[in-house]
DNA sequence: CTCCACTGGGTATGATGTACGCAGAAAGCG
DNA sequence: CGCTTTCTGCGTACATCATACCCAGTGGAG
């Protein structure tokens, strides 16, 4: 028994020396889960349906994954490493990290199921890792490291809180099989009720008067981007003069 | 077919008129499906147990609510009803919005599983709408209310994040069966690992300079707040003065 | 008083994650 | 080179889930 001893996916080997070479492998496994996931749903990405998309049998996939849970990881460490930071820092700590906002959204927007998969922290894969080195090496120079840590936070917060808005939107629409605008003919009525009840002013408010509901998913996110790295900057000890 | 014209489960009247009384209400099956979920995890709040909690048969509960998923929604909805912020705003927009973050936080670590519950956005329930009332009536007289949009989602993506993450470790510990003592002592030799690799130097800083994670929960939340809320008065007009 | 739209709930179904066991393959050892 | 050990892929089996369907009984509307 010596699946009790590790903790972590990341603790276990993928091989041992003995035996047949595998015919699979966890990568493979991993990539074809988020291929499914992306195109038809994560509730379409049970076992079954990943070993069928490799040619394996169902059973085959434990070989290589000790749970669904584990293989949940993987997925979700395998995104981190879709976010390319290579170049970071360039010196510019604004463009850096508006560049990892930019680049956390998109890959949000592309796998939308992330936002069901919560077992976020405790994680610590290799990419989420590497990650952490890059983002939080922006500002390492500029701050000490519990500064970084807070500011951190409220980036982290803004883009995942974002991001988690709009992919909940999309994932309802997509989960109701309407078009999009289908999907809001068929909600105008309770928006109705809300408005026309007359208890709910600030919401009204919003609906009725407000700018950024009209803008372009793109711009609202970015505005909203723009006021936190304002906030971070004046965080900054003195700032660089013109 | 009644069913189909109902898009949501606030629009869909609880009682009919014709009939006998019915012996359990929604209010009844959603507190005790949270109930369950607080003491025993989301996971064990099925719809069976929920039904056995009550007293009622398993398809009982399909009489007061079409889905699982619907249900969901009512807890999540009654989540909300939690938050009391009668007496806001006072005045002291930061005493205000504080008040409101830290009630948010106790109440999600009083649930931990509503990490889960992902479908934040499109719900709208009544206890939601009035809690956006009361929370962006904060600032409503002091901002337009495309700022005061932008300006919560960065204080709310920062207190769910905080929360987020708080919980996310908690529920592992939890689902791990262990004490956090004996959940660390496992986990040692991975943190060892990576720290040892000596491919992580920032990590390594958290982990071994940075005061942050030795200071209690409660401050750590408090200390990244006081930065969102300074955040929040750089934003707005002129502060008052002393 | 009669009718029928309701009620609670038993039974049944299809899908899921995964435990178990088996036949065959390949690495280590003599 | 043959034997043993340790692996491989995978078919079968099972517990558990949400929930469709059905039925007998009930009580307000006419």
């Amino acid at each position: 028994m010596p699946d009790t001893e590790y903790t972590n996916i990341w603790m276990r080997p993928e091989r041992p020396a003995r035996g047949p070479r595998p015919a699979y492998s966890r990568a493979q496994i991993t990539e074809a889960a988020i291929r499914i996931a992306d195109a038809e749903g994560v509730e379409a990405a049970t076992m079954r349906r990943i070993a069928a998309e490799i040619g394996a049998g169902a059973m085959s996939l434990y070989r290589y994954v000790p749970s669904r849970d584990d293989l949940t990881e993987l997925m979700a460490d395998h995104l981190m490493g879709e976010i390319g930071l290579e170049d970071v820092p360039t010196g510019d700590w604004r463009a850096d990290l508006r560049l990892y906002a930019d680049q956390m959204r998109a890959m949000w927007l592309r796998h939308p199921w992330i936002a069901t998969v919560n077992r976020s922290l405790p994680g610590y894969g290799p990419h989420q890792l590497r990650l952490i080195e890059q983002v939080m090496g922006v500002l390492d120079a500029l701050v000490p490291i519990d500064e970084n840590l807070a500011l951190m936070a409220i980036l982290n917060g803004y883009v995942e809180g974002a991001a988690r808005d709009e992919v909940a939107a999309a994932e309802e629409i997509r989960r109701s099989g309407l078009s999009e605008e289908a999907w809001e003919a068929r909600n105008y009525p309770y928006l109705q009720r809300i408005l026309e009840s007359g208890r709910y002013p600030i919401f009204t408010k919003i609906a009725m008067d407000a700018r950024q509901p009209r803008l372009s998913r793109d711009d609202q996110f970015r505005h909203g981007l723009d006021r936190v790295l304002d906030c971070i900057e004046t965080a900054l000890p003195q700032p660089a003069e013109d």
